[in-house]
DNA sequence: AGGCTAACAGACAGGTCTGTCTATCGCGGT
DNA sequence: ACCGCGATAGACAGACCTGTCTGTTAGCCT
């Protein structure tokens, strides 16, 4: 039980590293289970027993898609300094490196929440994320000094959303810059 | 061949109805033909004349869904007056009227390029569509006096992407007011 | 009345999808 | 040496998908 980890690991990893390159690109449901096994070279048996069903699949997909943005969104914002009024601009820098990534195809979370039933696990994880980030969001935009924090969340978010969104038509990186000039302007606005 | 065009049109209109209401509310892919054909009370071999693909069918309602949201859109600038500055902001009550109706489901466009092959006809008519759309916002901001009318065209149609594509998660009006907002401040700002 | 045309009804082929099942292999621990 | 267990390989069922094909029905024009 508690020997070779890494084997169990391994084969669990290949698949999901295959599972979040391959449904990014082409959508969950524009891929097939045995696809996934094929290009993970795992067997059919291996992967239903770490995931009994294709959802959990991309249940663990979304997980890891949300662990990177949320993830370079965090980071972004800590490079960009100490102050949160800063950090609320400089959170866009992930967006300009979003563009910029090679096979980039817009928002994981979107994309795949178009494609899934509204009243299902998938589309429930979607809209967590997205709740979780503006919750964050709104949290910066509070300790800024924001008088109304959840205005501006929403209003960053928008645009962050946005330049995810269109990604899927066009990445180009003309959009991240506008974004954050926008972003600039609305941050002044609201913290005067 | 002049005759009764009714008849012919009635067989077209009721299968185009019915895709555009399903493949909105499923997408294109999350819907087969079988049950294009069942809804909308039609022979198969009636849709494969008229549509000889499903690729087609599936132009058909984009091109549709085209109609509908730049025509919405042409229609709130309007209303907003004749100063092309009102127009810019305007334009988003287009976007309010989307986050109200019932069954809204997100952009369209960005919900059918999710899930279309990247170099097919399918995903170049979506870009297509939102090249069109920010064309039309870019002249209306030159015709403003914008400084950049392509920047603030792009900030624009950056903030409608973005509650467009927002609402595929949660069509909260909420949105579309914060884009309204962000607007009037972005257009303030371009035009002094 | 007869012919043309659009639409209806539905079987069918060929492919793909998810998910289950059997049988085998390899390796580490006792 | 042997057992257990995770992984491999791949057949299989049942559903669904697109697209084709045959045959029938209803209305309109000459």
């Amino acid at each position: 039980m508690s020997t070779n980890r890494t084997a169990v690991g391994s084969a669990r990893d290949r698949i999901l590293d295959t599972a979040f390159r391959l449904f990014y690109a082409h959508g969950p449901r524009g891929v097939g289970v045995d696809t996934v096994i094929a290009e993970s070279g795992v067997a059919k048996a291996t992967l239903y027993k770490h995931f009994p069903r294709k959802d959990d699949l991309v249940l663990a997909y979304l997980d890891r898609a949300d662990q990177a943005w949320f993830g370079a969104l965090r980071a972004s914002a800590r490079d960009a300094g100490d102050e949160p009024r800063d950090q609320l601009v400089g959170m866009f820098d992930a967006l300009t490196g979003a563009c910029r990534r090679d096979g980039y195809h817009g928002c994981a979370f979107i994309n795949t929440a178009a494609e899934s039933p509204a009243g299902g696990p998938v589309h429930a994880r979607t809209v967590e994320h997205k709740t979780v980030v503006r919750a964050w969001v709104t949290e910066l935009a509070r300790r800024a000094g924001a008088a109304d924090p959840e205005l501006l969340a929403r209003q960053l978010t928008l645009l962050l959303d946005g330049g995810l969104a269109s990604g899927v038509l066009d990445g180009d990186p003309a959009i991240a810059e506008a974004a954050r000039q926008s972003a600039r302007l609305l941050v002044d606005a609201a913290l005067g």
